[in-house]
This record gives structure tokens, sequence and C-alpha cells, in this order.
RNA sequence: GCGUCAUUGGUGAAGUGGUUAACACGCUAGUUUGUGGCACUAGUAUGCAAGAGUUCGAUCCUCUUAUGACGCCCCA
């Protein structure tokens, strides 16, 4: 049997419905704030990310998916959406349009990664960059715009982490700091942070073994090393998070991996049980030295992320009631020949005009298709029957009550019309509106 | 790159070094004569992830590989 790639997922059924819903509130909160929708290759040459990421770390040799082409070029499967928007930004020159250029896209990234809870080699993200400006009502926006799409979705329980880097100078001076700090009492850390000590201090404020080190628990925070712009911008950014109702909470642990991060850095969590041991559903940053590693003009820019499995998966483990439409409205049954051709043209027309039909395609016995009729949970089921075609006529039965009439077949369309409609109006989720549910009363999806 | 545990049918799974791999759900068909969902009956793994080894004999023991769940490193 051929199965998957490793670390692979195949999304389907109920899950690919909540997906499939979560796609619509990212679309329609970002088109709220005015993001554009932007499509940029699943894989770049393989030195945009290089470029990007630097060699600091294990993401570019061990944790990319590199080929070689055809053309022997160096191919790379995009990891992130960041550097690929960016590219775009730059090579389209977006920075002549008008700015700031505000842009969302969702797709698939691909990590070359030890597959565990919430990590999958083919993951899905959205996520949204803002180029062309430093003012840090946009950082405050793009939290905001997270925030809301989690709200939107029906989530509770969101915690927003924000910290900040600030500028090259202030990021510099801290990381020396930290060194300085740490580097008398390493002996009493990890194995795992000794490593980090010169390659990644900041990493050390989040490790998971010496979280309760006292000596972690006094190092030096980014806040204390910001020259006084920084300071300034920071305060900008929470006083626009202020206003904006978004409830945040300063945490100078959080930290990104990467060195073009500046300024605003924020992580968003889900406090939800069974989550496994990370429950970061989304997180993003200032990343004003970006554009110029890659050839572009100083351009500032920040932007946000997140992936849809753990907010499929969030989703699921609060129960949020989802509107996800899992009933049909009629199914057609019959038996002969003749009665089959009728149920093909007829859900053909009914389909036109609106209504989700389905009929029955593997000529099984009566009783079997009243079973795939309630399977498929048939608002209303009508056996087709010669004798009552040939009077143009047809019986339908409303699946729930059972109650049975006979009309015209000229007047079917009418008839669901005015039957369905009602449904529609009785439809609710249980909470006639009151509550946070923010499913969709007056529609379905 | 490292670690722990796992892998039996469409699904949930029981089970044992020795001829027919339990039970349940599901599915298909029949009893039912063109109005079902109940009930009853029948059918539904030539095989216990793959390969190699130990053994008279392995689904069960050993090794390797693959995949999965979870964790470490890393985290864009």
């Amino acid at each position: 049997m051929i199965t998957k790639p490793k670390g692979c997922k195949d999304i389907y059924g109920r899950e690919a419905k909540i997906w499939k819903y979560i796609d619509t509130v990212v679309d329609s909160v970002m088109e709220k704030y005015n993001y554009n929708y932007i499509r940029t290759p699943i894989f770049e040459s393989t030195e945009l990310f290089h470029r990007g990421v630097g060699d600091t770390s294990d993401i570019v040799t061990k944790e990319t998916y590199d080929f070689k082409d055809r053309g022997e070029r160096n191919i790379t499967l995009r990891p992130e959406g960041t550097a690929g928007v960016v590219r775009s930004y730059i090579e389209n020159k977006m920075y002549g349009e008008l700015n700031p250029v505000k842009l969302y896209y969702n797709g698939t990234m691909y990590r070359y990664e030890r597959p565990q809870s919430g990590r999958e080699r083919e993951l899905t993200q959205f996520g949204m960059e803002v180029l062309g400006s430093d003012d840090p009502l946009i950082d405050s926006e793009v939290i905001s715009v997270a925030v809301n799409i989690y709200k939107m979705l029906g989530l509770k329980g969101i915690k927003v982490n924000i910290n900040t880097l600030g500028d090259t100078e202030s990021r510099n001076n801290y990381r020396k700091a930290l060194i300085d700090y740490f580097t008398p009492h390493i002996d009493s850390f990890c194995e795992d942070c000794k490593e980090r000590l010169n390659k990644n201090p900041l990493r050390i404020l989040d490790c998971k073994v010496d979280k309760d080190n006292e000596i972690l628990k006094n190092a030096p925070t980014t806040i204390d090393y910001l020259n006084d712009d920084s300071k300034k911008r920071f305060d900008k950014v929470k006083e626009y998070l202020d206003l904006l109702q978004i409830e945040y909470i300063v945490n100078p642990n959080i930290v990104r991996g990467l060195d073009y991060y500046s300024h605003t850095v924020f992580e968003i969590e889900a406090d939800i049980e069974g989550f496994g041991s990370n429950n970061v559903i989304g997180a993003g940053g200032r990343y004003n030295g970006l554009c110029e590693i890659l050839d572009g003009p100083a351009t500032p820019g920040v932007g946000f992320a997140s992936g849809i499995s753990r907010l499929a998966m969030a989703l699921e483990l609060e129960e949020v009631n989802i509107p996800i439409k899992e009933d049909i409205d009629l199914f057609l049954l019959y038996v002969s020949e003749d009665e089959k051709k009728y149920a093909a043209y007829l859900s053909q027309e009914l389909r036109m005009a609106g209504y989700v039909v389905d009929t029955e395609y593997t000529n099984r016995s009566l009783k079997a298709q009243f079973k795939q009729a309630d399977r498929l949970n048939a608002k209303y089921i009508a056996v087709l029957n010669s004798d009552d075609l040939n009077n143009n006529e047809i019986k339908i039965k409303n699946n729930i009550t059972k109650e049975e009439e006979i009309i015209s077949l000229d007047a079917i369309i009418y008839y669901l019309d005015e039957k369905l409609i009602d449904d529609i109006d009785e439809h609710s989720c249980d909470c006639d509106g009151e509550c946070d549910c923010h499913c969709n009363h007056d529609e379905e999806i």
C-alpha cells in the first residue's frame, strides 16, 4: 500500500469542513481590515530562505525540504510565509504602490521535522504581512486582527503575550548583557542552555528545564536595555492595544530566534486542556531588517502567522459551535430505469434552483436507499414512482416529521422554497443569538 | 539529530509460541410482495505494519526498517 509521506495528513470529512470554516472566517476578517490576498509559490530559490534566516540556527541545515530541480536549480519548499511575501513585494516593486501594503496568505508550508503534537511536515498556515510602515499602530492592528480572528472563530481563553526586542542597537546590547549575566552561573543550567549561551542566549529565557532557576528569574529583561526611542515605541504599541481593547501580558521571555526581528514580538496562546506541551496558536513580530537582507529597499515590516491544524484542534477541544452544513435538502429514491432517469433530470433541475439534492447511484434496494437518505440527513425525501410521475405528481415526505404529501411536479420548487425557508427561520444553535458562539443565525455555511 | 511507547479487519478492539484469530459496531444481502430506520438470518482478515532471525512451529520472542502518538533539540 502506498501511504502518505511522513508527517503529512489527509484532511477530509468533518475536519475538512472545520478547515474550510476557518478559511471563511480568516477571509472575512482580513477583508474588513482591508488586507489583500496573495498567493506566492510553494517553492522558492533556496537562497531566499537561507538569506532570510541566516545560518545561526538548525533551520537551514536540517529543517527545510531542499532539492535540485532538473535544471540544477536549488529549490526549497517554503517553510513559512513571510520570506515569499517579502520577496514578492520587492520583485513586484510594490513599494512603488500605495503604502503600506497589507497582505494576507493562506497555504501549505513544509518543514523537515520530527512529527509530534502540533507539528507536521506539511502544515497549513494563514498569515499577514504589512510592509512599508513603521507606525506602532500597525503592530497593534496586526495583533488585533489575530485576536479578532480567534474571537470570531469562537475560541475562548486567548492570551496575548507581547514583548519588544528594541532596535538593532538595543537588541545587541541586550544580547551582550545576557551573555555577561549568565556566563558566571552557567554551570547551574542544563546542557542545552550551555550550548545556547553563545549561540542564542535569548533562548535560555524560555528553557523548559531551567524555568525555575532563580538566576533565570533575575535575568536582565529586554526592556532594561531599550533605548529611548524603542521604549517610546513600545509604549505606543501598548497604548493602541488598550485603545483597541485587546488584552495582553508583557512577557519579557518572548523572544524570536532570528536576527531580522526587531521591536514588537508576540505570541498568542490558547488555554485548552489536552493541547499538548505547547499551546501557542499564533505568533508574529516586526522585521524591519528583512527587506534589506533580501536586496530590497529598507522597508519596515510586521507580520503574523497561525497554523490551521492546531486551530481546528482547538475548536474541537473547546467544542466550539461551528456552523457546518451536515444535511441535504432532498434525497430522491427510485427503482426502475425510467424513474432513475427522472431522478437524474429532477436532481439537476433542483440543484440549479439552489437546493442540495442527492440521489441513489449504486442501484440498491429501496430499503437501502431509505437508509442512505437518513445517513445523509435528508430533510426531505421523495420516492419517484412511475405512476405518480405519469400523473405529473410527486410524493414528497418530510423526513423529520414523516408527513407525506402528493404535489404537482410543477410546484416542487415552490413547495421546497416554502418548506425550507420555514426551516431556516427555525434554525438556531440553541443559544438564540445571545451567547458568544458566533454562529451565523441567518444563513448556513 | 536524540528519546519513550505503539502498529491486529471498514471501525473500536480481545487474544495465544502450536490445527477454524473472540466480541461489538459498521457495511452488503435476505425475511419484506415498491415506503425504510426495529427485529431476526447470512456474508464480511488466505491474516495480526514490512523484512530478516530464533524455533519442529511465531501474530505472540529477537533484530532491522517504515509509520503513528508524545517528548527533547530547533522553532521560521
